[in-house]
DNA sequence: TCTTAAATATGATTTTTATCATGAAATATT
DNA sequence: AATATTTCATGATAAAAATCATATTTAAGA
């Protein structure tokens, strides 16, 4: 579904929703701990979401990643798109190319309304959303 | 989502389903060719495929791949599980674990309900089923 | 201005996935 | 029995994804 690198980007970048602030940066080693994911690994990956402005970094002593207010209304699926790629989400199921409406493959009649349906959430829920969730307990972010 | 191999096979069983049967078997020149997929890359699959009984096969002159009555009958979602493994079809989108209804992920309350639903169609549907309707003209080969 | 703490850029290594190649085993035909 | 045709088993190579490492740049604070 997702490739190991959005699983580990949309991780971090929840735990700084929760936990970050303009006031209060988070280290790349404070982030990579908690959600046990290698530190030089997600450190190339908080580079990259950064370059595209997913989230916000101020380097020097006292420097940090964290997410401004307009990063946090962002639709998750942002994350999704710079990591993986578009293609990963819309290319057809039984081909490497597109998904195709006129000439649907085999398995776009049985799938396609469920991930159409799967694409709107992503598109429609925001980084913050999902952050409440997990302040209400209602999710947990995974080891 | 799926593989590269998986989407191979998928294509390679269907296009088996309609154009084989125990009189008329199929040499793997001739399934590569019209699905387009690499000669020595599907007949690896198609190896795997019917070491587990998804497809039959004979050796030999005259020989070849087709699909058994009860071959045709089987759950798409056995190719599947064969060539992907049952764990990325169940394993949860933020960790590399299973998918843990009692500790849900941020993502699992917006995604799960879509996703069984694609897993129960992937278990009802049969290979038969989807190869009338590719003969129906409700859906394509794509290549 | 110097030192230090941080991100950033770049690239090396390892692991996994995809692809290719080849010889051995089996079966039908002669 | 010999031969030709096919799958089957095995493994080699190539490409991509995941992981690790390091030198450079930036900014704060002394
Ligand atoms: S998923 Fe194959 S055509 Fe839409
Ligand atoms: S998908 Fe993450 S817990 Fe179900």
């Amino acid at each position: 579904m997702l490739s190991n690198s959005s699983k580990y980007a949309v991780k971090a970048v929840l735990f700084l929703a929760l936990h970050s602030s303009e006031e209060n940066k988070i280290v790349v080693k404070d982030i990579a701990a908690p959600i046990n994911v290698p530190l030089a690994y997600i450190a190339k990956l908080l580079q990259e979401l950064s370059k595209e402005n997913i989230i916000s970094s101020t380097r020097g002593p006292k420097g940090g990643f964290y997410l401004s207010d307009s990063n946090k209304e962002q639709p998750v699926i942002n994350i999704l798109k710079i990591i993986d790629g578009e293609k990963r989400l819309t290319s057809c199921m039984l081909s490497l190319e597109k998904c195709n409406e006129e000439k649907p493959c085999p398995l776009h009649n049985i799938l396609s309304s469920s991930r159409q349906t799967i694409l709107k959430s992503l598109q429609e829920k925001t980084i913050n959303e999902l952050a409440l969730d997990i302040e209400k307990g209602n999710s947990f972010l995974p080891l």
